[in-house]
DNA sequence: CACCAATATAGGATAAAACATATATAAGGC
DNA sequence: GCCTTATATATGTTTTATCCTATATTGGTG
């Protein structure tokens, strides 16, 4: 269902091929929000087209093979602007990674440390792709920033604020295993201790 | 993939039936961070069954259904920890909401900033259910915390900072929205302005 | 000249998730 | 007496997403 709208908007924009979609837009443009393979982006055009959201036209290139352009139709800018004034339920909270935190304690400290210790680099790579591409963003727009650039760097700033919100949990987090794993070290001092 | 993990973790303290998977387990304890359907926890145990990483028993019961109660097999538990020590690709960023606030432009500045809001209120009761779920916790472990206690609250936790990073980002992302409708407000006067 | 990358579309197969329905018993409220 | 809720499991169907393979052309690299 997102997905659909997605094209929409992009449609909505300008007439687009799927591969168009697929490279620009998707893998591009929408990556730090929205995944879709290849294979889906250009079922969904189907889908769109067989229910009237877009039309398409074939263009005959040559030395490239031939390109499919997709352009959105009016019930199509409807559908789409429905959507996007709809405020839609949360979708369901998934996380694996948390799945793995919540059974940790089947791990050692050092397993369980390594793992959310991994976490973090994947998470900063993230954060750091994102802060790369707002850069080049503001670059592009500089000061003159319309309507539309705005929204697309606030979805960059949603993006790098969840990660660095994951990042910061997960430094608190690998904090209270080291101070919980020297406090295992130190067991037989404390219980001697206790019984002082 | 994950729910197989989530569903043979359960299951590794202690033998259940599908219903308090589904109820007790899911439904409940991992509502955090993970949800899934009856059928898809019926399901799962079927297939965990067939590949010998549990085994099951029929319970009879008088006055209520008979129980299938499952546990953990040796390759389960291998399989389990296999997988908790190992880190795993981060999934790829999807977040329908902003499919909106990306294509956002196509909308007047109070459809948008309604949009925004409502899922602020909705971010907000999320967070408040998880801060009560986090206190009862608290109350229930007291201070003598042992390690399981301890992950289960730092999922609790990472919920809870990315609900709250989302608030923090709409709350910001509102006051743009303000400033912004504010300044087209008063455009006629800018543009005197930059005459003079 | 063989191989690979880029351009461009399409379909088969499978996995994961969501949605709906069926079946059966007992307890409690209206 | 009827309806709802709780207990308990199972299957059918559809949607969404992923993976893999097929097809076809051009240009560049080794």
């Amino acid at each position: 269902m997102s997905l659909d709208h997605a094209i929409l908007g992009f449609l909505a924009d300008g007439d687009l091929s799927g591969y168009d979609i697929k490279t620009r837009c998707v893998d591009r443009d929408a990556s730090h929000f929205w995944t879709a393979d290849q294979a889906q982006v250009y079922r969904t055009l189907d889908r769109l087209e067989s229910a009237r959201y877009v039309t398409s036209k074939q263009k005959i290139q040559t030395g490239k093979p031939n390109r499919k352009v997709y352009r959105i139709t009016r019930a199509g800018r409807v559908r789409l602007d429905d959507w996007l004034a709809t405020s839609h339920a949360l979708p369901p909270y998934r996380d694996p990674f948390l799945i793995q935190v919540y059974f940790g304690s089947e791990l050692s400290d050092e397993a369980l440390a390594d793992v959310l210790e991994r976490t973090r680099t994947q998470r900063q790579m993230r954060l750091s792709a994102l802060r790369e591409r707002a850069t080049s963003h503001a670059m592009e727009v500089g000061s003159g920033a319309d309507r539309a650039a705005l929204m697309h760097r606030m979805t960059l700033d949603a993006a790098m604020a969840a990660e660095r919100a994951a990042i910061d949990w997960l430094d608190d987090s690998l904090d209270t295993l080291r101070s919980l794993a020297a406090e295992s070290g130190s067991q037989r001092q404390l219980f001697r201790e206790d019984q002082a």
